[in-house]
DNA sequence: CTTTAAACGAGACGGTACGTCGTGTCTTGCC
DNA sequence: GGCAAGACACGACGTACCGTCTCGTTTAAAG
């Protein structure tokens, strides 16, 4: 996650030298979510964060490369508050999340970071991958889990071929995150009650019909 | 469109003086989209487009604010390529047209340059309003076609609350755009024929489910 | 003196674009022997001159290659400065000039900078042959001009080999622009009234005992 | 001339703990002049010292105050080096200590030292006394010794007025190492041996009228 | 022997300046 | 008036050193 020296990290890292300071991080990655707020991406520094986080440019660019990965992993943090309590039925949960991701959309850190930081793995490698560990893969348990319970419950069979139910979460996946992405900030419109009951039960529809 | 005195633009816009050069839109459009391609937006910069185009940099600020309105512009034109040939049925119009516009996202210029000019709209206004007359209102019609024909084979039923329809049609524009460009950019998968059977599948149903 | 396109200067310089600002060039000039005077040397920064001269850093750069070449040329124009009245004897024109040379020594930017950009001339070429042209060589008319006022006034034979006058000149040159500077900057002693007499005399004795 | 605690220096310095090693501090200077031949002054840094001696970079601040302490220190240790064998003549002397002095300028390590320390001091008091009691009062033993000589061989006379003496041996000293120091850097002509027979037949002329 | 306290290597840290690049504006002179 | 050329003020970039600090380790002399 870091730059670096990572991997091991803590402990055993390097043994001699000053260690690197835990308290910087934590203020760099909430600096980072302030400028986001206050700046947009476009417009924040990397000069900027390090002087809200008080602390040197040199020690922002011994952690992290550049503004991609640090903007990825301030935003991850953001996503990784993402919950999905069991709201009694499948339909029930879906909204759940549905509301919540937008919600989380509202937040202007995360509405400015995330196309941003897409838009830019698209011609990098290593910042698609660790979008994809830092946020994609970690929310796709929301799906994972939802599906479960409704399989608990008798709502959704139980898919004998794995791999086929490993497209099937995929693919919803990227119908949920998607849409709700497309509505929120492309076509800029409300998440609301009423829109959200619409998506929802085209969605249980369509899952029941493919299912069928 | 344009900046300032744009409208009517071309032969009688302003009387007096050397009439604004159409060559020069039509190369400087080019230059951007060649840019795009080999530098990607964020390293995309105006004196470079201009240099492409054989123009002085204050030719292109005449015409437009800044490297958003430009691009916005650039792509603008590659969308409006997407065409929906009556295919027979709904679900393969549906297939056709999920299929060019992953055929779309598979250009680099398009690629890179849709998510971020969506970020960056997230903080400009003027630039969502831009975006939204440029490329998403005019997709749409995308989907009103395919949904009249559907209707006229009697796949769909018609709608007369004409909010309920307009509704409806914003959301599985949404479903389908969204879900694509996630696909494609943001969980970075292939979307070949599979997936996109699968998808329209899933689709279908939710459409027919809803509309019972 | 400048840095690229110089050469011819002023009228053909360049056909087309924006011609270069002259008060730029005399701001940024006065600019840096502001910055020696109240900071020194080694503690003034571009950045600092092109703040004080109202100037954008890129303009300082766009004339000069660095630090070294702008104090050379800032400091040279108060070389030019240096005049050799007709005192009446060989003698008085000797005391004349090392008295103004010292008062020179004394102003704090030519302290500063003169042994500091011959230091950074022993290793930069291209330096000391500036440093040579718009200093070193100009100045070396003033000892020209004494020798020939003496030999006018019958105090100095005149020199047949052309050559070896050359070589007279710049030993004197020498003697008395190093023996200034050494005393001044290196003993760090004062250039009085009585120090002048008598190293003046030593050089009289000198002249006259080599010439006879 | 060290950093903290030096002045008594050595065995009863401080009592307790370990103590400074001497190995270090001939390694550090050694290193310096090393540097400063491969980089010269300005792109010494003191890290590249500290790396090139072994030795960490607190070490070397724990004693020096900085680079100019370091270097001062550092060169002063060539310039003691220097010697005045009697060569049988005040003349003979003379020539021997130029040729010497300039051969010590030719040394990369001194020649862009030697300045640069000089235009430092110019605005640090501190370092100009550091400078004159570890290199210029220690060399001006040379022209004492070489007086002294003279007089024994009956070339000068005695001189009864002390202070006159003093004033005398300042002004040949400045005399002898501004000319040589102008003429090896500023100039940046040789001194070969017809210069120095030149300067040499110039100085005997002037000391001889002067004594008179 | 232990203790004790400073020296030492390593390297992170808060700063400052670097020299370059991009932005959007401006000033020329030619069309 | 449009336009190419290019200078300009501004501000961010990512890097390099500065001199200080915080670690863990080593080393000699005092107890």
């Amino acid at each position: 996650m870091r730059h670096a020296r990572s991997g091991t990290s803590g402990s055993a890292s390097g043994r001699t030298g000053r260690p690197r300071s835990a308290e910087a991080d934590a203020a760099i990655l909430a600096a980072t979510r302030d400028a986001l707020c206050e700046l947009g991406w476009s417009k924040l520094t990397m000069g900027d964060v390090s002087a809200r986080a008080g602390v040197a440019k040199t020690t922002l660019y011994r952690r992290w490369a550049g503004k991609n990965e640090l903007v990825v992993d301030a935003v991850a943090e953001l996503f990784d508050t993402l919950e999905l309590p069991d709201r009694g039925s499948l339909e029930a949960d879906v909204e759940y999340v549905v509301l919540q991701f937008a919600e989380l959309l509202r937040r202007p850190e995360a509405r400015t970071a995330l196309m941003a930081v897409v838009a830019e793995s698209t011609r990098d490698d290593a910042l698609r991958d660790r979008i994809r560990s830092a946020i994609v893969d970690r929310q796709k348990r929301l799906v994972v889990l939802g599906r479960e319970r409704a399989q608990a419950r008798g709502e959704l069979p139980y898919e004998a071929d794995e791999e086929l139910a490993c497209r099937t979460t995929d693919l919803i996946f990227d119908v949920i995150a998607g849409t709700v992405v497309h509505r929120a900030l492309v076509s800029a419109e409300p998440v609301d009650q009423l829109w959200v009951a619409t998506f929802t039960a085209l969605l249980m529809h369509g899952l029941q019909g493919s299912a069928a």
